[in-house]
RNA sequence: GCCUGAGUGGCGGAAUAGGUAGACGCACAGGACUUAAAAUCCUGCGAGAAUUAACCCUCGUGUCGGUUCAAGUCCGACCUUAGGCACCA
């Protein structure tokens, strides 16, 4: 065929030596910033998930150049971090070695890819040009108060004498030795990211970003809204204050819990529950976070012997201590509702603690004028044959369970069980459990009115079958039967009786919506409302108010390691931590000969004393450097506004650049980076806009996100399963182009797909045959006449598919071109031209070598064709025609042909007319341009 | 447990606004070319019943229900699966 390395080398050696893909600052034309996620350069080199990321990218940059753009896309090195580290720990090479090596080998990879970089503006985080920036931004978040040090727990773990990252401690062993992983206390910087909450919130609307991607970060930074209630302690003047979502629930709580850690819990625990108390703090503080979390499902706790005061109805309840209460999080103490909230029932279920519902679930509709009863739903459980007790009332209102009204001078369990005495004639029967209140609203046939009942339900054990008469009323006619769990599901459509099933199936707390009962003022109120009412009520009496709370915390900013960027920052005995000046960066990170940590867990830099002592630069006396290094994310917060002024010495980036390019258009990455790196790179950039330093609060528009290329196994790709495709082998197998149009057709671009070598081989005939177009080839001028629908068609589809990310129908629409192309005699250079075109994108090499062959200009520097709208207006057109739903035959329509003539066409379809024998048309409705449809009976 | 995706032939996947489900590709089968193979080209290809054949018919987009003249697409409940988060009051 062709020798694909030629050409391929040929073209790339062509687009590096004329900087083809350049990118120049300030230019007249339209800016337009297209970015991927840089990789971190690991020792096995590119994966051929980057290439379908890489590939994706350049089409989008390519495409943007053609139409007219100034296209920056560029590409560097994100080559901090722990892989590099542990890789020097064990081969004795300095990571900065490693990583030169490593970027070496993908630089040679993606060269021979043919990504459209503009190479000149790369650079690596590590390079000290890059980091002085890195760090001179960390002293502008110190100089404003939004950098601090604070005492947290770290992962520790006791062999290895190293802090561990969460990931490296999961399930609570060291990834590496398996020793049991610890908690330790250690001073590290923060970041207030959580004062940035609500403005990474809204912030959102300014973006572009997938919506899946929006409430993934909506969700981590996890706003909720709710109250603080200030309960006093009983025969103590203390108090605490709890952190509630649901103050309308108030009326319900029956206990408080604090976190073992809450500073009360020694004050108030009363002699009696001391030992007990100071045994359950103890055991607390062995487990760490993940066994508080994770291997908690089964509650713990103990009483503290002291009771607090409902502030709304004065009611005593006890205060107990619980670890799944965590003092981090809100007030680190909570009111408990065990009818509405499942923790709080499941641990009130396991001590015995009252429950007390304070909200109906309402079933059924209201209407006006409604008739209030109260009644009960029995169901009655017959363990032996595992089967429900049902009354059939067929056409009178379907399966229900047993149901009544309550009579006056009967409680609701004896009306149930009489109903079941009454109604079936069982009456050796147990009680299991009564359900929370239900409230209904119905229509009753028989009687022609509207009801609003107050339902409770009952579940009953059936202890014998023996039977007594049934005693009913004239009215009453029914079968009584008894049915398995899959036919109540099929048949009992009633909802109070589907929900009263369901409370007996599944016993817990009803957090839901409802109506308020038990809660005084808030009665016959729903959620909402009495949310309100409530926070009146408690800002009328002083002992509470309305508060919003957020999940995401301060960001942790230390790493006990090496391979990171040193944090600027000198500790005086005097004068305390003191930021070493700006004209001394960067502080460049010290060569040293190990790079395991120290014995308490400091990074390697601590043992370099040379390094570690200075002196201050506010009194000049002794210092001691800060040792810990900046984690791998500090790095990639900002470094899409370094390729903006990529060569600045003055400054990170000048405002100038930045107001150049204002923003990044299209930031693609991965779905694993969409909450937290994307949250940091934003709340770092609206840190820089707050100071006055970049252009606007929000510096990315479009985030979409790839998924990734899996094993022909549909395992994720790993040296130990075997199923790791090299991109190298391809390239040299088949080339980059095939390549590239594989991992474009392979699938749905934000879905993950398995790679496969067949279809990678299918690729290859399609361009193969792309290639073999050459040889039909006429001296006609222009577009064969023939051809033009499906040209424009074809470029108004691809135009389309590229800006949204839709690349799989994008080769299948060129494909589809290709096939139109081979079943004429032959093609114009123009045709050809044009396939060319719409291919480069994703496939540039062969398209320009082809392109060169016919002795046209680059087609690097031509313009993205634009269909000719008027040659796609077809005059007729094959429509179907559906009688009663379902296809029996098409018809050819005129474009704009009258309705009348169309239903003639229509109803005499032969098909058509065998299928309406018999029947009477009632109806034929033309839908423009798309079907006819019949109704017939 | 919660959040977010996904579920369509033997396989990867199409179906822009609810309007002829299965585009495009792979695999497979038959044929042409060839001494032969590869490559290439042609034909077929969801399942089923029936038929000389064509038309045609029934079923069919995870399951069960609903809305609609019409549902892969909308609504409700559920199942399976992937990823993220972990008792967030």
């Amino acid at each position: 065929m062709y020798n694909f390395t030629k050409v391929e080398k040929k073209w790339q050696k062509y687009w590096e030596e004329n900087k083809t893909f350049n990118a120049v600052n300030g230019s007249e034309k339209e800016p337009y910033y297209v970015l991927v996620e840089f990789p971190y350069p690991s020792g096995s080199g590119l994966h051929v998930g980057h290439v379908r990321s890489y590939t994706a990218q350049d089409a989008l940059a390519r495409v943007k150049r053609m139409q007219g753009y100034n296209v920056l896309f560029p590409m560097g090195w994100d080559a901090f971090g722990a892989p590099a580290e542990q890789y020097a720990i064990a081969n004795h090479i300095h990571p900065k070695d490693a990583v030169k090596e490593n970027i070496k080998t993908f630089k040679k990879q993606m060269l021979s890819l043919g990504f459209s970089f503009d190479w000149d503006r790369e650079f690596s985080t590590t390079d000290p040009e890059y980091y002085k920036w890195t760090q001179w931004q960390f002293l502008q978040f110190y100089k404003h108060g939004m950098a601090y040090k604070a005492k947290t727990f770290v992962n520790w773990c006791p062999k290895c004498l190293s802090v561990l990252s969460n990931e490296d401690a999961a399930g609570g062993v060291c990834e590496r030795c398996g020793t049991k992983v610890m908690q330790k206390e250690k001073e590290q910087w923060m970041l207030r990211m959580s004062d940035y909450a609500e403005d990474l919130i809204k912030g959102l609307d300014d973006t572009n970003f997938a919506d899946r991607v929006k409430l993934g970060q909506i969700n981590w930074i996890g706003k909720s809204i709710g109250a603080e209630v200030v309960f006093k302690i009983d025969g103590s003047d203390k108090e605490f204050t709890v952190f509630t979502t649901r103050c309308d629930t108030l009326f319900g709580a029956t206990y408080c819990v604090l976190a073992p850690e809450h500073e009360l819990v020694d004050v108030i625990t009363t002699k009696e529950h001391k030992e007990e108390v100071e045994n359950y703090k103890q055991e607390c503080m062995l487990k760490n976070d993940l066994e508080r979390t994770e291997l908690n499902k089964d509650k713990t706790g103990v009483f503290t012997g002291a009771y607090a005061i409902n502030p709304v109805n004065g009611k005593k309840i006890p205060i107990y201590i619980s670890d799944y209460v965590l003092v981090s999080y809100g007030t680190g103490a909570i009111m408990a509702v065990p009818a509405h909230d499942e923790r709080d029932y499941d641990f009130a279920k396991k001590y015995n603690i009252p429950i007390i519902q304070v909200l109906e679930e309402e079933t059924g509709k209201p209407v006006e004028n409604e008739f209030k009863k109260d009644s009960i739903v029995a169901i009655l459980y017959d363990e032996k044959n595992d089967k429900y007790l049902t009354i059939n009332w067929h056409n009178m209102g379907g399966r229900l369970f047993v149901g009544g009204t309550i009579k006056e001078d009967e409680t609701a369990l004896d009306c149930a069980i009489r109903e079941i005495k009454e109604e079936t004639g069982y009456s050796n029967i147990e009680l299991v459990m009564e359900l929370p209140k239900i409230n209904h609203h119905y229509y009753a046939y028989n009687k022609d009115k509207y009801f609003n009942i107050e339902s409770t339900g009952f579940l009953f054990k059936l202890l014998d079958d023996k039977r007594e008469c049934q005693i009913l009323d004239d009215d009453e006619e029914f079968d009584v039967e008894w049915v398995d769990e899959k036919t109540i599901n099929n048949e009992v459509s009633d909802a109070l009786h589907k929900k009263t099933y369901e409370y007996a199936k599944k016993p817990g707390a009803m957090v839901g919506d409802g109506i308020h009962i038990n809660s005084e003022f808030l009665n016959g109120l729903h959620k909402e409302e009495a949310i309100d009412k409530m926070l009146e009520f408690l800002e009328d009496n002083k002992c509470g108010r309305k508060k919003v709370n957020y999940k995401m915390r301060d960001w942790i900013f230390s790493r006990q390691r090496f391979w990171g960027e040193p944090i600027p920052m000198v500790y005086c005995e005097k004068c305390g931590w003191q930021p070493i000046p700006e004209s001394e960066l960067p502080l460049v990170l010290p060569d040293v000969a190990e790079y395991e940590p120290t014995d308490n867990g400091e990074s390697p830099l601590a043992k370099i004393t040379d390094w570690v002592n200075t002196t201050c630069p506010k009194c000049g006396g002794k210092a001691r450097r800060e040792t810990d290094t900046m984690p791998n994310w500090a790095g990639s917060s900002w470094y899409f506004l370094r390729y903006m002024d990529p060569h600045n010495d003055k400054e990170f980036a000048s405002m100038e650049a930045m107001k150049y390019w204002k923003r990044v258009d299209w930031y693609n990455g991965g779905m694993e980076h969409t909450a937290r790196h994307l949250l940091y790179a934003r709340f770092w950039v609206q840190f820089l806009y707050n100071i006055g330093l970049v252009p606007s609060k929000e510096m990315i528009w479009t985030r979409v996100s790839h998924g990734m290329v899996l094993g022909s196994d549909n395992q994720k790709m790993s040296k130990s399963k075997g199923n790791v495709i090299n991109p190298d082998d391809i390239v040299s197998d088949y080339g980059a182009d095939v390549l590239r149009v594989y991992e474009m057709f392979m699938g749905d671009y934000t879905q993950d797909a398995p790679w496969s070598t067949d279809s990678l081989k299918g690729c290859k005939r399609f361009i193969d045959r792309v290639y073999r177009l050459k040889n039909k080839l006429n001296n006609n001028e222009g577009y064969t006449s023939k051809l033009e629908v499906i040209q424009n068609k074809t470029i108004k589809g691809v135009t389309y598919d590229l800006e949204r990310m839709g690349y799989n129908t994008y080769i299948s629409k060129l494909m589809i071109l290709t096939n139109a192309y081979e079943e004429v005699d032959s093609i114009s250079k123009d045709d050809y031209r044009l396939l060319l075109i719409l291919l480069n994108p994703v496939a540039p090499h062969i398209t320009e070598e082809l392109n060169e062959e016919m002795g046209y200009d680059l087609i690097s520097s031509c313009s993205w064709p634009v269909s000719d709208d008027s040659k796609l207006v077809e005059n007729e057109k094959e429509i179907a025609v559906q009688v009663n739903g379902k296809v029996r035959g098409t018809i050819n329509i005129k474009i704009g042909e009258d309705e009348d003539s169309i239903k003639n066409k229509a109803l005499s379809c032969e098909n058509v007319k065998r299928h309406l024998e018999g029947l009477t048309v009632v109806k034929v409705m033309v839908i423009k341009n798309k079907i006819v449809t019949i109704v017939a009976k």
